[in-house]
DNA sequence: ATATTTTTATGCGACTTCGCAAATAATTCT
DNA sequence: AGAATTATTTGCGAAGTCGCATAAAAATAT
């Protein structure tokens, strides 16, 4: 349940990580062999933005390779297959998303306005759909993997447990916000996070086929006004 | 603008049509050369459901070739290549689907209440997102178009219209509504647009990620009733 | 120093995917 | 009947895609 893929590649968990510039050089770890050449973040930063522009079928392994200059096997070795690659990209994508979430969305009752925080939560969602690109990408996850999710099983797990995990997150924070008194009697903790999750993917969507930041924010607002009067 | 793609494939817009079952016969029509051995309309279905299941980028012209009979050629020479046919399936499914819809969306001031046109409205949609299948495919447009949309610019423009025409039909709707006193006054049209726009892509992801149709209406039911209490 | 371990580099082979061209078939026009 | 038109069939060729195998390189262990 918590580890929905036994594979064989959990032993890269403690790999060396440099979290600095995109340097060659492995940072530390004793390993046994050949140092990496290449940072395993990096890649997956740039995998990331490959699979974000074309989607997952679309790219293919030499794109990969192409655009981070490690080859082909050095890629499968590092982790796997392409299935294995986007997944991991991915998780570093959600990752990074729910760390700003983290530090946004808690009601501990006082201070700011429900309206308030719904604002914030959408702006990051916004800016991390619009981006700096000419073009908005919309969310990286959700534009991509509803496409695979019939044909890839782990790509499914992955959306079904992106899905519950939203939903958990939302709904216990509606519940504690009730508890403190932040919500109105009529406000259902399940029913506002169904409406949020419907808003996200209205934005995520709208972002994806061309809507800017400002166009998006206006739907934000226009719509957490009329949820939180 | 109105005609997009001036391809050279317009002549087969009075191809002859066999809306019967799928025969080989050509139906009518005197043109000059020989006859079609097969029913574009029904290659379109199958074309559907292959793009439905596996995306436009995984299904391949000799998928399509195989599930149909239709040789590689052939296909090419009645659609074009693979984003046409992707396109016309596509053009094909949303007609189905709008026309479906204009049963029902209409609001003459009498007789049903607003909660129970919406709520119709969405047991089309999940219908169509859960169909006869064992495993539900969600929107065969949406879950596979935002994947290409940034990398095939015939797709995104699809998309654009569809919003587009979604936005325009649902707020000419709800304006028609408060004309004839069927909105409160805080309920703008604007905003509600936007908020069923959400609330369907919210089932459409939902039901691409697995859930059954009695997960998506208790769903939409619960939504409904908070939208329009 | 030598062995062991791990990564890297290179390349092959099989398969897929697609466009295209040439020959054949079926129908209408004159 | 013969010409013209349109569809179908068959097959080739180029490019892409991926897994794998082999040899070389760079580090640690003994």
């Amino acid at each position: 349940m918590d580890d929905p893929k036994p594979t064989e590649l959990m032993f890269d968990m403690d790999a060396p990580v440099c979290h600095g510039l995109g340097d060659t050089q492995a940072c530390s770890g004793k390993k046994r062999g050949r140092p990496r050449a290449f940072c395993t973040e990096a890649v997956l930063e740039t995998a990331l933005e490959l699979f974000w522009m074309k989607g997952f079928a679309a790219t293919s392994l030499d794109d990969i390779s192409a655009a981070t200059g490690v080859s082909r096997p050095s890629l499968a070795a590092a982790f796997g297959d392409k299935e294995a690659i986007y997944i991991k990209a991915m998780e570093r994508y959600q990752e990074d998303l729910r760390s700003q979430l983290d530090g946004v969305l808690t009601c501990n009752g006082e201070g700011d306005s429900m309206r308030a925080i719904i604002d914030r939560y959408f702006d990051i969602m916004i800016a991390a759909y619009t981006g700096e690109q000419d073009h908005p990408l919309g969310c990286a996850f959700m534009c991509t993997a509803l496409n695979e999710a019939p044909q890839h099983e782990s790509i499914l797990e992955m959306l079904q447990a992106t899905i519950e995990g939203f939903d958990r997150r939302f709904q216990s924070f509606f519940e504690g916000a009730r508890y403190f008194g932040c919500l109105r009697g009529d406000q259902d903790p399940k029913v506002l996070t169904q409406m949020i999750s419907g808003l996200t993917s209205n934005l995520l969507m709208r972002a994806r086929a061309g809507a800017g930041r400002k166009e998006l924010t206006d739907i934000a607002r226009a719509t957490t006004a009329f949820l939180f009067p």
